[in-house]
DNA sequence: GTGGTCTAGACCACG
DNA sequence: GTGGTCTAGACCACA
């Protein structure tokens, strides 16, 4: 699965889809031209109604990481990926924002990267 | 600090703030009894409006987590922590949804774990 | 009212709604600070489904023309408006399109001017 | 020029084209027997791919209101056209909507048939 | 099959 | 009351 959903985040699930395939294209981890799944497809796969994902698709294509056309599908459009530099920052405060939940949890630095092992 | 606040998300302050002080609180992490710091106090670390801070400790307050006393200031409620089970699980859910946002970013799982060695 | 809906053209209605919204803050017709009707006052007006007002409206948020809060309705935002030179422009433009449209049905200049008054 | 293209426009050019002359067939302005200029030049006058017009022309044919016959071009059928009322009625509705963008744009009425006089 | 639009109605959060 | 979101389903245009 491309993307994933939390039913019970306060953040609606348009959101959270939008927000990762931001990240996905800007990464570069989805290249330019690669299709992405259909809105119909996607929605069956999240539990999601169609118009749901479409949203997310339609925000994507107004902000021109996407280009979608009728009949033959979405695809991610050409546009310059994030320097290496970004995407290492934007790793850091991922891991900074896990290393804290992990201390309001309760676990040491160990403990924490034991989980990620754990559930590789 | 024992908490954080993205300026950036969309996710409103108070909100935040509130979620991380629930996790510690149920995590045990704040012992029943512990003295959190003042609202005045927080807000002005954290560089927010001492009402921000207010609406986070009301609402904590009125889910009982905590307890607010005239000139005693607010302290952690005497309640059951959650099970060291329940624990082990939320750390699992964070590392999961932590290698998602990796993965996004075109890491592997070495590079995030590195990166949580290098950020501590 | 404030905006028409032709519900027999091709452009779909919450296009429509946007472009005339559109060019009437840009004209500086509707005022910064003035307040719109609410979606679903307006929806029942033009005998749509709130969703499309909606649309309509959350389109030109995004583009910075209008400010919604929740609660409070919706009022135009206080942008700079379309120099005169630029309202005389398209002032110009629509007039030709008439002209051109009444050229197609056989009609002489001093008839479309005569169908202006008539109308009024 | 016979027709004009607005490639501004949301409406494909193909639409455009087909509408400005379905009116002026109906109204009578492009008589039964008038040849239409070819694909080809039409194409070439507004810019447009000969494809284009193409498509005009043949849902033109198929809605019986032009006739190709190889050879000799393209010309108007013998149909009815619109009674004079009916033109009368398709005046005053783009009047009217002449009439509304005028209003949007912040124009009364007169400076609205000023702008056709002056246009003319 | 694809995406695009619209409807009718639901529930939520805010004020 | 306000807007925000989502659903379940419809019809359309395009390929």
């Amino acid at each position: 699965m491309i993307v994933t959903v939390d039913p019970g985040s306060t953040v609606p699930p348009y959101d959270q889809i939008r927000e990762q395939l931001t990240t996905m294209i800007q990464a570069g981890v989805l290249a330019a031209g690669v299709r992405l799944p259909s809105i119909r497809q996607l929605a069956a796969d999240l539990g999601l109604a169609p118009n749901t994902v479409a949203r997310s698709y339609r925000e994507l294509e107004s902000a021109g990481l996407i280009i979608t056309r009728v009949g033959r599908g979405t695809t991610v459009s050409r546009l310059p990926t994030l320097p290496a530099a970004e995407r290492q920052r934007l790793l850091r405060a991922a891991a900074e924002s896990y290393l804290a939940t992990a201390a309001r949890l309760g676990s040491t630095v160990d403990e924490a990267i034991a989980a990620l092992r754990s559930g590789a």
